[in-house]
DNA sequence: ATACGCCCCTAG
DNA sequence: TTAGCTAGGGGCGTAT
């Protein structure tokens, strides 16, 4: 079978090969079975013709793909296009399950079939059989139809256009390399050659690079509190790359410090990080060149989108425009790279310290030119504006635009200053965290915008996630503190009471070290090790994300011992230290956000009080009744996850449906009086986002329908046809 | 009890 | 052998 496939392949003749982590398990899952088999004529998969497939186990570390382990091939002729890479490299996912990422982006999910019953699957009938063969198949189709609607290869081809980098390199490779390929494509057109620059002489004299190289932006010190009164938000535009070009900071314009004394001073100039860089009139740097034809490039293709109609072009185009501006903004960060091709610190420490000039001169110039207004907060190449007391949302945004203007004219081109946005109303905790009501018009806010707060960052769990988000939504869209404090209260009250599902209290953080390498105990890392010992198959490897709960132990024990991954919880009847939840997950941020509006008191009294008396539901022996009131429909298996097409379990989990139950109503007999109240919620995470009574959480190990009349049972069934397959 | 550093993740 | 950058918040383990 092997052999025939391997033959298959080179008759097919791809260009590219896809699925879903193909990379890191398919492919070399097919060349140990080979060589185990001793299938000789197998590992030729490739286009040089008796070019044998080689695997390479490499440890990777980069901001594209994270910390992890990777395999690479030799595979002639042909790209492997491994849509796992894909979507950990551009989309930013709480998971990236196949079945996750396939309902996020194309509705569809994947026939999971949990691998401990895939023997019996085979062994069964034609029925399991089958089962087992559609989750094959869903398992090819699916990377290729995410491929198609994501339009990855559109893309990854407009960037290989723009940087002059083979498609597989976009694949295996980081981001310095296109920086690379850029440099050698414009510098060889100009008879200059890129050094050859060895590791050692790279990072010289200071020893090894551990921490930051040089300094870098400013971040203002933040006007903490809540703003009833519009904030007017100006950024720079692409802020380093046009300092670079203004200013025309180049390898190849980089003077010296020694070299100085035989230039005129007019002929250079020093940046505010006391370094020198000729002027363009002596000659023009390369990067200059570089970034004024990629932003030049980019507003072509902006230009050619809007008066394009034909759906495909549009694509194109809008692949291309993002490759431009992605490699513009790659060049800084090449520059300051310590261990790279072609590190130049006096490039980058002179980008940063003309930023950090930039926006205190902006931050003067504004409360200079408009008395009465303050900054209140800005990063890096942003200023947060209140321009005064009781001011109009349209005045706000007049001003700002005019500020912009005026502002924009005290720099060299082309360097440019713009109004993007208000905030109103805006919450400010701190740096780098913040929330408000975004506006680029009058006539309505186009959302609400989060930045660096628990609801945004993914190693919470979704209740604190789902919570958080909640409660700024309800404070800023709907303004009503009331309801906020009464919404915080309920959801502590499900808590304590144990009503929550436990998908809600799964935390995952990514394993970025191998097992022994950590220097203190943490949660993740010491479950991840327990985990190798129950079986080193599934455990979580280098670079995964663990997900994991925590459980209540013994006196005193620390929560790193506490850690337990949630289907062993779920399986194990472990308890739920839901008092942690509160004390160590919910309470400070909830503080954070509410210590801005409310006394300490009020903000206090939203953790005691009657709605956090512990009532402790005992397991039920016979309350099947409770369950009648719901009819059950289950994408999974309520007892063992495997995918299942109507009902609530599967068939080998059927006999055993008395005690699955029981298990299971311990939890959510309460369930539907809980959600029934105030707050429209999903039924399984309670996310508030959804108007439906499922969201798409599909990490969600139970799901649930509340049936009340025939209607809704036809709605459900149709529902789940969407995922059925016709044959 | 407190200070400090490891660790993760995010802003820009 | 290979890897864009720095600033920063915040949780928690560990040493003092």
């Amino acid at each position: 079978m092997l052999v025939a496939w391997s033959r298959f392949v080179r008759a097919v003749d791809p260009d590219l090969l896809t699925g879903y982590n193909i990379v890191n398990f398919d492919l070399p899952y097919l060349l140990n079975r080979a060589e185990k088999l001793r299938a000789a004529a197998f590992p030729f998969l490739g286009r040089m013709v008796g070019g044998r497939t080689k695997m390479r186990s490499v440890q990777m570390s980069s901001s594209a793909f994270g910390r992890h382990e990777s395999k690479s091939f030799t595979l002639d002729g042909r790209v492997m296009m491994d849509m796992l890479q894909v979507m950990k490299r551009d989309y930013h996912l709480r998971s990236y399950s196949l079945n996750s990422v396939s309902a996020q982006f194309i509705g569809e999910q994947k026939e999971d079939v949990h691998y401990s019953i895939i023997t019996q699957l085979q062994e069964g009938d034609m029925y399991t059989r089958r089962r087992l063969a559609v989750y094959c198949l869903k398992d090819a189709i699916l990377p290729q139809r995410l491929m198609d609607k994501l339009l990855s290869l559109t893309n990854y081809m407009e960037m290989a256009r723009v940087t002059g980098m083979p498609l597989g390199w976009l694949m295996s490779r980081g981001h310095m390399i296109k920086v690379v390929s850029l440099l050698h494509r414009k510098a060889a057109a100009t008879q200059l050659y890129i050094p050859d620059v060895p590791r050692s002489s790279a990072q010289d004299g200071g020893g090894a690079a551990d921490g930051p190289q040089y300094d870098g932006a400013t971040v203002i010190t933040p006007k903490k509190g809540f703003y009833k009164d519009p904030i007017a938000t100006l950024d720079f535009a692409s802020l380093y790359p046009s300092i670079m070009m203004a200013n025309n900071l180049c390898y190849s314009t980089l003077v010296q410090p020694k070299d100085a004394s035989l230039l005129r001073p007019e002929d250079y100039l020093v940046t505010p990080s006391g370094d020198r860089f000729v002027r363009p009139s002596l000659k023009k740097g390369i990067l200059s060149v570089i970034l004024e034809e990629l932003l030049a490039a980019r507003k072509a293709a902006k230009r050619e989108l809007a008066a394009a109609t034909d759906p495909f072009l549009r694509a194109v185009l809008d692949g291309r425009q993002v490759a431009l501006k992605v490699s513009a903004n790659a060049v800084y960060g090449f520059t300051g790279a310590a261990v790279g091709k072609l590190p130049c610190m006096e490039i980058s420490a002179s980008t940063t310290a003309f930023g950090r000039e930039m926006i205190e001169l902006t931050r003067a110039e504004v409360e200079k030119l408009y008395p009465g207004a303050s900054v209140i907060y800005g990063d890096t190449d942003s200023v947060m504006i209140k321009f005064g007391e009781g001011m109009s949302l349209s005045d706000a945004m007049e001003r700002g635009r005019e500020a912009a203007e005026r502002i924009t004219a005290l720099f060299p081109k082309p360097v440019k200053l713009e109004f993007e946005k208000c905030y109103f109303p805006y919450l400010l905790i701190s740096k780098k965290r913040y929330a408000g009501q975004l506006w680029t018009r009058t006539d309505a806010a186009d959302k609400m915008d989060t930045k660096g707060v628990e609801s945004v960052r993914r190693d919470n769990c979704r209740l604190v996630a789902n919570v958080i988000d909640s409660v700024l939504k309800i404070l800023l869209e709907e303004r009503d503190l009331s309801a906020a404090v009464a919404y915080v209260k309920h959801v502590i009250g499900e808590l304590l009471q144990n009503r929550l599902d436990i998908s809600l209290l799964v935390v995952s953080k990514q394993l970025t070290k191998a097992e022994g390498k950590y220097e203190s105990n943490t949660a993740h890392s010491v479950l991840a090790e327990k985990m190798r010992k129950r079986d080193p198959g599934t455990a979580p490897s280098l670079g995964d994300r663990v997900p994991y709960v925590i459980t209540r132990g013994v006196k005193a024990q620390p929560a790193y011992d506490r850690a337990e991954d949630p289907l062993y919880a779920l399986e194990h009847n472990v308890a739920i230290d839901n008092g942690y939840y509160l004390e160590n997950m919910l309470r400070k941020p909830l503080e954070r956000i509410f210590e801005a509006m409310l006394p300490p008191a009020s903000v206090a009294a939203l953790f005691s009080g009657e709605h956090t008396r512990s009532i402790f539901v005992p397991t039920p022996t016979a309350r099947s009744g409770g369950m009648m009131r719901f009819t059950k429909v289950a994408l999974s298996c309520l007892g063992c996850k495997s995918a299942i097409q109507s009902g609530a379990l599967c068939k080998y989990c059927a006999p055993r449906e008395a005690e699955i139950y029981q298990r299971l109503l311990g939890r959510s007999v309460e369930l539907e009086k809980a959600f029934a109240s105030l707050w429209t919620e999903c039924q399984r995470c309670m996310g508030s986002v959804c108007q439906e009574v499922l969201c798409s959480n599909v990490d969600c190990p139970i799901f649930y329908r509340r049936i009340k009349t025939q209607k809704d049972l036809d709605d459900a069934s149709k529902k789940l046809e969407r995922f059925a397959i016709d044959w």
